[in-house]
DNA sequence: CAGCAATGCTTGAGGTTGTCAACCATTGCC
DNA sequence: GGCAATGGTTGACAACCTCAAGCATTGCTG
């Protein structure tokens, strides 16, 4: 009976083990945005930001599920760092539109490039099971 | 050609679509961190104790990826709600053992039920499909 | 066994994140 | 023209996080 309290069904297991999976993936970020001489919300930030799509503040906060003063500190950190630009819109010009400098992009892209190495237990299966696990992960969230 | 700069690998794949799973999840999780009194590092700092086996702060700063003196001020927090306690160890005067409090372990309980709930992509997939998953990520992690 | 390096935790300084309320400028509606 | 709504910034305040420094304790070592 004491099983009954800790059993999991598949999904419950697999969401647990995804949680481990991300919790040991963590380091490694920590450790690429300091690389990168960014903190963990600028790198965030840096990574919702479409360098050939500009957005005004207020969709960063929503996509970073934050409040809108907050990423006016954010913006500030990556703007001093050259990496992005505050303009202004077009026909509203209550709008500061965000958009990510040439320097910016490159960096975007050298720093996307680590965080998108699949980590080892991952990496460590094998072909037909990451195929597999594409396959599932795609009808789930596709 | 230009297919050829964002083709990713299934893995490659599955792990960012694994990303954006739990960017989705993240919003509950701070929800329920609220609704238990907790911030979130708090939370994870409770999540990360076992009732069952006290261990040392130093432990669990090493379990969290953080320094000493940032657990002192987490430990403080969670102490002050009575979720936890500092205890002498039997051997060595340095040591903190950090026991979760009765009270402790049932908001810890309620919180990790929480927090296990599997999150709608997942939970809308198919029996096969949740079962799939879970073998695929025993072999990788398991 | 005396000295001293190493360990475990806390404290203080300094920088960043995060929220909220208040504010200013601009826009859109009546 | 008046006025509510919107977008962004600012300031106050709380929390996190790291580093360096400090204290107590432990354990090694000559």
């Amino acid at each position: 009976m004491a099983d009954a309290m800790t059993t999991r069904t598949p999904a419950q297991e697999a969401w647990e083990l995804l949680g481990k999976l991300f919790w040991e993936a963590r380091p490694r970020m920590l450790r690429v945005a300091g690389e990168f001489g960014l903190t963990p919300p600028q790198l965030f930030a840096l990574r919702s930001l479409d360098p050939d799509e500009p957005v005004p503040m207020r969709a960063l906060a929503a996509a970073l599920h934050c409040d809108s003063s907050n990423v006016t500190g954010l913006i500030d950190g990556l703007e001093a760092q050259g990496l992005v630009e505050r303009r202004e819109a077009e026909h509203d010009r209550r709008l500061r539109m965000l958009v990510v400098t040439e320097h910016g992009a490159e960096v975007r892209d050298r720093l996307l490039s680590v965080l998108r190495e699949v980590p080892e237990p991952l990496a460590s299966l094998s072909a037909a099971d990451q195929t597999v696990l594409r396959d599932v992960l795609r009808r789930a969230l596709g």
